[in-house]
DNA sequence: AATGAATGAGAATTCATTCAT
DNA sequence: AATGAATGAATTCTCATTCAT
């Protein structure tokens, strides 16, 4: 039933009886992110969960005390996680346009770019505007990434002595790109292709700081 | 209790009985738009739908047989009103220009891009990846629309005699930048209004084809 | 299933579907005062209220929205028809005498001194400490009825010239008596009985007051 | 967290390790007791006990097999504890009259009618129908203070040449006083005091033994 | 002897759907 | 066509009990 695929903590997970509280807390949550890819925020149980963890059906409210706070748990999990590649990004070595290559390809990584954590990333943003506990989450996280890139494309302009009349607003469209492009990859799969997106993204900084970024090789696809 | 404030539906609708098929259709589609940004997909009840509507618990099922076709109609009422503004848009008299600036004061509209709309098309973005009818219907919608606003960058390229290495490339930034403003509006409504990211684009566009958009008056809030 | 043994009701809840709200009401009442008589307060379950009163699981939500707030109006069903009670027997034609014979039947009628319901009445005074809802239902009622008898006593004290010094305290003792007599009814059935308490009732009033109540024929068992 | 402010358990409990088996057996039912009264019958839980205990989850069924098992000795506890007052009380240097007024002091003391012990009485009583184990514990410890009680009311009837007709009715409403006063003490704590009970008792006494018992000093709240 | 994480049966509650009116 | 009381399957949540440590 190959659960846990991505993380380090799966070894000491499979011992019933030992698992810490943060290790069982986090098996749950791997398990809400599939099982909220595959069904949806709005079908998924108590008991898809624990089955895909696991464990047994009590074991949500003993660590989480009920489903709301796993879902919300989830989500800041999520963000936390994002929130750390975007970090990391941020701290590759080389000036801002190595970052920012950086930033792209985490954005558009195998992990962080899955339709499966994509279709979770929605479905909280579907819910957010009713759940405001949702809403306060992501825009956080939104809002964070979006000044570092600012900031970013700041450098650049400077650095190239590309006297954009607004780096700014490259900027701004930017940030929707990226979050536009993941939509694209979530509903048109077929249309769009981490790849795809990558070269777009590729594409779009090379016409603007072309002597700091190639053209992608191709666009077609 | 002020339901249905946007359509022509309504005087019809609040004579109870005489409503036709095709109008109680309607008005119960509505209020489902309204529960769905208002309570998530996640949690509306028929309870809350036909309250909402003013109608009776059973009447859901009278005409649509179930929630589950009554929430795909729902989409599908949203991705046809979508696409007829995007066709009315596509029909106005001038230029690629003049079409696609009103492709973009269309996807910024009040109607169009009111958060509670925004919410839903979320919701149902959210749901796409478990849901295949939900995906289906959503990729259309998208695929139809992205189609036109290439053709456009093509044509405008050409006009202006931009000679743009990659106008596919500009287009395909402007389908994803469309929608990720959505976003932004949807989960930072502090940050992101319809009047900021109509700039946002409007500057894309003047940074792309200056001589055929000018920059907006002021990018800052 | 011989339910609804006591009161009106019960032709018009026998046909599912006409009942009328108040009607479903006091028939998953009813079954209620059957149920924690039999079960007892701590393990009566609502499968067990609904299938003693012959209906689908879900109606108690439906009519009462939890279990609490049916026991709660199931408290409040037996206050009111004690209250009732009383006060009928505080109707009775003649003087004090007659109405506290009244108030004495009454309280050790088959009716209202039946097992079943004393068990009930104890099972609400064993929690009343701990929901104070019970516990302000539970001392509005007993105040009421015991206001009544101190009146009686006096007007008796006074009616037949007796010149006790305290008729109150008489009084006091005689209320607590009833309550002393159910419990002993309740717990001791087979040292107790119904008529056994009335003789001692009837006694104790006999002592006071002997120029208006005779002496039980025998106290022994 | 002060808990088990009665008894001369405490010192001993208090040393986690050491404890003997008894003594981890009277803590657990004290804190039984406490929780009942706080919480009812129906809502204690495991986790309840324990915490009021300061002990682990586990060691209710480490001790006494079952929840069941240790409500059911908690009640014998409390009847053996009651008993042995009774005991204490009847053994009163003096006359009928002494042990008769020592046994009133001892029902109307501060350790045996406080309102956290009487709740759980109640609370015993009101399961008392459908647990005949309860039933049968409350049965004989009710009966044989009641058989104590008429053995007293014959001496003193004799001891003071009364002549009463029947010392045995007087007896009998003298028990079921002293429940009901309890019952009074528990629901309505603002209109009926350890106090007030006593004087009732005292004035009750006064009526009927004049000789022996002298009237309270005021009856009056 | 003691602990407390884990279990899972059992309870309350929810809510889509049905159907008599 | 419309209503809304009733149903009962499905779901969440609770908690006594177990058992590895």
């Amino acid at each position: 039933m190959g659960r846990n695929t991505e993380k380090d903590t799966e070894s000491l997970v499979n011992s019933k009886r030992s698992a810490s509280k943060e290790m069982r807390r986090a098996q749950l949550i791997k398990a809400t992110i599939k099982c909220v890819a595959q069904k949806g925020l709005s079908s998924i149980t108590m008991a898809d969960i624990t089955k895909e963890a696991g464990l047994s059906l009590g074991i949500v409210n003993l660590h989480f005390q009920s489903k709301d706070k796993l879902l919300v748990e989830t989500l800041r999990y999520m963000s936390e996680e994002y929130g750390e590649s975007v970090h990391r990004a941020l701290a590759t070595e080389g000036g801002p346009a190595a970052k920012l290559t950086a930033l792209m390809e985490m954005d558009f990584s195998a992990k962080v770019c899955q339709r499966n954590k994509l279709a979770v990333w929605f479905a909280f943003w579907g819910e957010s505007k009713s759940r405001p506990i949702y809403q306060s989450l992501c825009a956080k996280i939104d809002e964070d990434a979006n000044a570092s890139v600012h900031t970013l494309f700041q450098q650049l302009d400077k650095d190239g002595d590309y006297q954009h009349i607004d780096p700014d607003n490259f900027a701004s469209v930017w940030n929707a790109l990226t979050e536009g492009l993941w939509l694209d990859i979530l509903i048109s799969p077929n249309e769009m292709t981490r790849e795809k997106a990558k070269a777009i993204c590729q594409g779009y900084l090379a016409s603007i700081f072309p002597r700091h970024f190639e053209r992608p090789r191709k666009t077609k696809n």
